[in-house]
DNA sequence: CCCATTAATGAGTTTAACTCATTATAATGC
DNA sequence: GCATTATAATGAGTTAAACTCATTAATGGG
């Protein structure tokens, strides 16, 4: 509102006064890869909102507008950059996967990959999470596809141990993904501000056996304590449940799966 | 490097020209508070980037430059909304932790109280996850300190738990805590995102569940006071019961173990 | 070697965070 | 009730960085 006349010459808007320097053009793939590689560098040393535009086109040698020629905001560059970044993580994945047979194995080999990807590159997952999963935007995203499809081997696993009675029927599956992801996360939080460091092995090991033990079939050693009696009848129960269900639900899995579902 | 000469008259720096409107002053106190109320509900609204300090001022009816006498940065401004809901929300918690009993029960309220802040004020979650919480200041700031409280309350239950011979010891205690905090936030997500809904009691239970089967002793914890365990385990006979008696009934009851038979 | 295409420029504008010399209000003392 | 004083608040800035666009010229196909 307070916009004041300063000079009342304006010189025709683009008249050059200068001789421009030499000017090397490139190929409009190769120009978008360079901008998109200084990025990553600029972005991930300073985060987002302390990077700047001018920087990333400085140690490319152009000016600011040509970047903003192949990305219309400083956003979209951060997007197509996770974007990029994501794709690359993600190329080998189910090839990798193929080779590990096991429910135990294939579920510790998804959340340790998950694990090595935030040691290798704390600050790329650092834009992933401080950055973009925040904004509204996210949706539209394919880093949110690749996640959706990321974590969706890890659901298939769980149930499939679920369906060959593995793994328990009563529980509930997204939970044990959110607790999976969620938890590898947030174990990693002080990594990722930089305090000291974690173990991508130790830690995918705590976490596939914390969820091991939690969807077992309640399968119990023997005990002879005090009250044992009950434990012991109930364990015993527990087990010719188990085989129970594996026999109803191979007969009938339909009618097995909707009443032991409670909650979605 | 480019600034220039627009005019070269300079008026006196703060010279005034027009009349002010007469100011109210408020009490140093009166004004922090009142600026914070104003700048929480823009940071809710619009998230911390797209919030204005201007916008601040304008609901209260101020000038920018006041908000700036007591608030160094923006950053700060934030810094100091997020603290003070946090040690609101916090108020009560050891009051009310006091009254309930039993590892599950005490477990639960933990995990339920987070969940239910997360889904009545969605938003200052999202400032404290989004933006405080990746800052390399985050340790400096008193929501950290809180937070480790919070958590340090939990951890203290399972390790009570496990000294008591009801959870296994065996178990990494930290990647407890991790999976519970984790998991409720990652659940939660889509939620923050303004996707849907969901529900702190379920969840909570889903949570509890989980973290109470990976954890529970093998020998099922023979002097468990409230019956927990029992209870819980007994539950789940009877609801396969149940459902074993709805399949028998729907097929030829005569019909014994068999292996299992696919069917299309 | 021309010329159409389009990469790149450079000189802007705009917006929003932040600064500070000055003003004048409300509390204090007499 | 009046002068004094401490300090809340102002308003007119500056600076920085995202973003725009008319113009320029390098390059590759004919």
């Amino acid at each position: 509102m307070h916009k004041m006349a300063h000079v009342e010459s304006p010189p025709v808007k683009g008249a050059s006064l200068h001789p421009r320097r030499r000017v090397y053009r490139l190929s409009r793939e190769r120009r978008v890869a360079d901008i998109m590689d200084s990025a990553r560098g600029v972005f991930c040393a300073k985060g987002y909102g302390d990077a700047v535009i001018s920087e990333i086109a400085g140690q490319l040698g152009i000016v600011e507008g040509t970047i903003y020629r192949y990305f219309p905001t400083k956003r979209d560059l951060l997007i197509a950059v996770v974007e990029d970044w994501y794709r690359r993580i993600l190329a080998d994945y189910d090839e990798q996967l193929k080779g590990i047979s096991g429910t135990r194995n294939r579920l510790r080999f998804l959340i340790w990959r998950h694990l090595k990807v935030i040691h290798d590159d704390p600050a790329m997952f650092r834009l992933v999470t401080g950055e973009l999963r925040g904004g509204a935007d996210y949706r539209t995203t394919s880093v949110y596809d690749m996640n959706r499809q990321y974590t969706k081997r890890t659901l298939a696993i769980v149930e499939e141990a679920v369906k060959s009675g593995e793994f328990r029927a009563d529980v509930p599956l997204r939970m044990v993904r959110d607790m999976i992801y969620g938890g590898a996360e947030h174990h990693t939080w002080a990594f990722l501000r930089g305090e000291g460091d974690f173990s991508p092995d130790a830690a995918a090991e705590a976490i596939v056996g914390i969820i091991y033990r939690g969807l077992m079939g309640a399968d119990t050693a023997p005990n002879s304590e005090n009250g044992a009696v009950d434990a012991q009848a109930i364990s015993r129960l527990e087990s010719v449940a188990r085989r129970l269900e594996r026999v109803a639900e191979s007969r009938d899995p339909r009618r097995g799966r909707e009443k032991s579902r409670k909650q979605g």
